[in-house]
DNA sequence: GGCGATAGTCTCGATCTTCGAGAGATCAGG
DNA sequence: CCTGATCTCTCGAAGATCGAGACTATCGCC
């Protein structure tokens, strides 16, 4: 994430702090990797999976389109896409009632139990070291994070 | 990162923070995103110059076969990449002249250059956000931190 | 100091993924 | 109703990944 200067040490203990939330980064990327391992899915289809498994938490149903944005392929890999993952049965494609244009994805219960046990799990475990913090210090991480999701969305999306 | 029934206020919190970890991630991985459509890369190839990058930040010379195990490819895909990111000038194969079976590979100035100007400007401005905390607060998030990673690791490498 | 076993990278052909272009169906607004 | 826009799908081409096997270099052992 860097590389700079040695500078004074309240500025190397923020560094570094950059440097654990990288390392963090790719942990939870691995536990994707396992994931994709242990069900013989690639990269893409688990973040397609985690996706809609994200949009059903929060009570919207996605669509084709949608996961499309979502994991940024177009609309013809977002075909493929989902054709592998209902053909092993992890989504199910249903039309939209209200605009029959669209396709909803629905995970399977195979699929949703699969995805609660591995990803659920570490929810749980995390939720659990986080016991180990004060509810101040859990409002100061909280803070911390939206502030640095802040500064990665302007980075991520805006001009330089 | 989950959907779990309602609890105590104290729990909610840190799932709360759960989420928040969780947005950041899907943030930070849009700057890649961007990174990646500025430079005409796939997903893979900017993960791989991620790592040849982390690995010169700390001395490391990063071979073929190092490539391969940080992005999780084999080694005839890992030779198709490096063909891919040497053919544009990204990356330079070096013999290694200790074991002359390995290839080391060095990134190009024009990508070290690119590289950190992306991510060393989110680095940058990383940090600077972090000067609106306390030399105290920034200890307890590094310690939430490592400990969020042990967690995460413990998840990504062994068994359930 | 030579010989077999091991390790690191590459080549080749097969398979899987992603894409652009365009078709077909549905919707919103006049 | 039309017309233009939106959403998904089909098709064929290009790109990415892989397993198997070749080739070279190193290491351990005698």
């Amino acid at each position: 994430m860097d590389g700079q200067p040695a500078q004074d040490p309240a500025t190397a203990a923020r560094r570094e702090v950059g440097l654990l939330l990288r390392r963090l980064t790719v942990e939870l990327d691995a536990v994707s990797s396992r994931f994709a391992l242990a069900h013989g899915l690639n990269r893409t289809d688990v973040r397609a999976l985690v996706a809609v498994m994200d949009a059903a938490r929060r009570g919207e149903a996605l669509s084709a389109g949608g996961l499309g944005a979502a994991v940024d392929l177009r609309s013809a890999s977002v075909t493929a896409l989902v054709d592998r993952l209902e053909r092993v049965g992890h989504l199910r494609r249903v039309r939209d009632p209200g605009d029959r244009r669209r396709v909803t994805l629905e995970m399977s219960e195979s699929a949703t139990a699969a995805g609660a046990e591995h990803f659920g799990g570490l929810a749980r475990d995390l939720v659990e070291a986080m016991r180990d913090y004060s509810d101040d210090e859990i409002a100061v991480v909280a803070r911390f994070l939206t502030d640095m999701t802040e500064v990665a969305a302007r980075h991520a999306r805006a001009a330089e």
